[in-house]
DNA sequence: CTGACTTTATACTGACCGGTACAGAAAGCT
DNA sequence: AGCTTTCTGTACCGGTCAGTATAAAGTCAG
């Protein structure tokens, strides 16, 4: 942490980490929600000062963008490699065990920052909403193309509607998200897995 | 509605109906959460101005919570019903069929309050979500027990855990309440269901 | 009518919100 | 050296938040 930049400046050179400072941000973030983490909340977590925000992210929404790309790219790993499993079962083990370990990291649990971000309140965070919303469409429909194809190959039974089933495994996802807020411990998320992953269709 | 006093206090009479009152801040809690709902939002939606609202609720922790016993019983009668069906499967589509109804009920679809107040952000609202989580709970204690009874009574597969079908039951209602918040259609929430019940162990 | 009592509306409180003006500090360029 | 450029800290902006002081208005008992 705190490298330096890579090609140095003109000007007074910067004396915090970007990269840092974003992880930090996205740590309130994902605790507090959009509407819930203050501008006090995100500097004294960040280590600098207003005006430093403001210079290095623009504004709020912008910094919760940069937040939520890193969310996706550190975060949300399983969720890719979950994809590439070779059948529907096992892609949908890996999403609901992946999602588990994603709440329960870092001591107190918090939810899925999409959940959070898209059932917070208040007309103030609607563009953040429609672009949490809108990343998670994408996800969907990549999720029912995979059952589709599943279906194809053999490993879904042929009466199972592909997008029913993968509202269902969302639905758990986000139940497992809510109830893990709700302050559930690993032990009862793992066996809403079980429970939920014995009931999944046999080829 | 605007139902007068039964009993005539003395004083200045009371100029507004305090359950119709109490109706609409129902209305805007649901819409806007519990920090999303400003005082501002509900003596608009209440038609009585600040001082009448303390005066008859307290202050906003309690209207919440009058309010959300108003939703219980009147809301959340469906839950009363699932649980009083004969089997578990019975049980589980009234429960899934019932929140369905209840998201997509008034227009734009809002989800369930507890989702919301629990998922809500900021350590202001600590108070309400500790009462929300833990009459969610008192529910989970509940619908675990009528599983155990559904497997005694034959109409749940021996080898199935209650109280993890619980939890996967509790986070499709979830689920579906998410993704009414999220925008989904009445269509697509009833093929999460379809899709769902279609998974349900049969005995 | 008078006085006790309660609800009404106006207008305010201090605290916090997201965002910024300003001036000083630290670097490179010439 | 000076000059430009960029960052840093302080101190502030108008707006909104939950909650309330105050006094007028309305209804009772006597």
């Amino acid at each position: 942490m705190n490298k330096p930049e890579p090609v140095p400046h003109r000007g007074r050179p910067r004396e915090f980490c970007v990269d840092h400072a974003l992880a930090q941000a996205l740590r309130v973030f994902w605790e507090k929600g959009y509407e819930g983490a203050s501008l006090t909340d995100l500097t004294e977590a960040m280590g600098i000062t207003r005006p430093s925000l403001y210079a290095a992210f623009g504004n709020k929404d912008s910094l919760f963008r940069k937040a939520l790309d890193l969310y996706e790219t550190e975060k949300l790993a399983y969720i890719r490699q979950a994809m590439a499993q070779p059948t529907a079962r096992q892609v949908a083990e890996r999403m609901l065990r992946g999602s588990v370990d994603n709440v329960m990291s870092c001591a107190q649990p918090h939810g899925c920052m999409g959940v959070i971000t898209s059932v917070a309140c208040g007309p103030e965070a609607q563009s953040v909403r429609e672009e949490v919303v809108k990343r998670g469409d994408a996800g969907k429909r990549a999720l029912t193309e995979r059952f589709i194809r599943a279906r194809e190959e053999g490993d879904l039974p042929a009466h199972v509607d592909p997008e029913g089933l993968m509202r269902v495994l969302i639905a758990l996802l986000q139940g497992i998200s809510v109830q893990a807020t709700q302050g559930a411990s690993r032990q009862e998320l793992d066996r809403l897995v079980d429970s939920g992953l014995a009931l999944w269709p046999s080829a």
